[in-house]
DNA sequence: CGTCCACGTCTAC
DNA sequence: TAGACCTGGACGG
């Protein structure tokens, strides 16, 4: 899916976009099996509302606000899950799933796959841990408290992936991370985060680098910010995910590839 | 045509 | 720990 960076500039896109508007209306697609009770969300639009987004690792949150209360929405995104805000009368994305409108203008949540979830609750998913770009000495704290427990007696290819402590990190940024460090990644991951301490470091600073480059645009995801000259940025700072040359593909326990350094083979 | 692959979770044997 | 959930692009015969 979209990852830490990519979630973190859907947030900017909503914010940058929405700051000045209010919003009246919702729509969902009916071609979307989501069972989320949107009633609140509905209640609430019968006001216009502010609409205010924030992200923490692979969560987004939209809060709707008027001058009583408010409503807050959690969104997973999925493997292609984005957000656009579109003018009346211009194109919306293909695959818009939900809208969030006014006269004036239509907020796309679009997702080829439709893999997003959304919920209406009051607090971050409890399973997922702290964000370790924005909340990183409590992201750091909660990795040392717990390298005996199960999670971490794994290879750390593996371990990078557990959303309760990695929150934010995908099969992309596992592999940037782990490339720019000089130990065979698939050492246990209590010893490997021991001898190599600076991975936690490297948890915030590369995600922060992608989002800086206006995030990945593999396949089905791309920025709706126009972030300039952020395409060849990307490309080149993208070392090892899907770099043939370099790393060999190896499946991870949950079937997904994790693209390894030619030279621990 | 077919098979494989994709930035991710979920849930059911 | 397999599938399930989805669409569509790449590539092979």
């Amino acid at each position: 899916m979209p990852e830490l960076a990519e979630i973190k500039i859907m947030s900017d896109h909503i914010n940058n976009k929405c700051s000045d508007k209010k919003f009246n209306k919702i729509w969902k697609n009916p071609v979307h099996k989501s069972k989320t009770d949107l009633s609140d969300l509905e209640k609430i639009l019968s006001s216009k509302v502010y609409i205010k987004s924030q992200s923490r690792g692979k969560e987004l949150k939209i809060d709707f606000i008027n001058s009583q209360n408010s409503v807050s929405l959690y969104f997973m995104m999925g493997m292609s899950g984005n957000f656009k805000m579109v003018k009346k009368g211009l194109e919306e994305p293909k695959h818009t799933h939900l809208k969030f409108s006014n006269d004036d203008y239509d907020l796309c949540m679009y997702d080829l796959r439709r893999f997003a979830r959304w919920r209406i609750g009051k607090d971050w998913n409890e399973e997922r841990g702290p964000c370790p770009v924005s909340e990183f000495d409590s992201f750091r704290k909660k990795v040392l408290d717990s390298l005996d427990k199960k999670s971490f007696n794994k290879p750390i290819y593996e371990t990078l992936m557990d959303q309760e402590y990695f929150n934010g990190i995908g099969n992309y940024l596992r592999a940037e991370i782990l490339g720019r460090i000089d130990t065979d990644p698939r050492l246990i991951a209590s010893d490997y985060i021991k001898n190599n301490p600076s991975i936690l470091d490297l948890c915030n600073i590369i995600p922060r680098e992608a989002y800086q480059l206006g995030g990945g645009r593999l396949k089905d995801w791309y920025n709706n910010e126009d972030l300039l000259n952020s395409e060849k940025g990307f490309e080149s700072w993208m070392q090892f995910y899907s770099n043939k040359e370099r790393c060999f593909p190896i499946k991870d326990k949950n079937d997904r590839t994790f693209w390894i350094d030619k030279k621990w083979i």
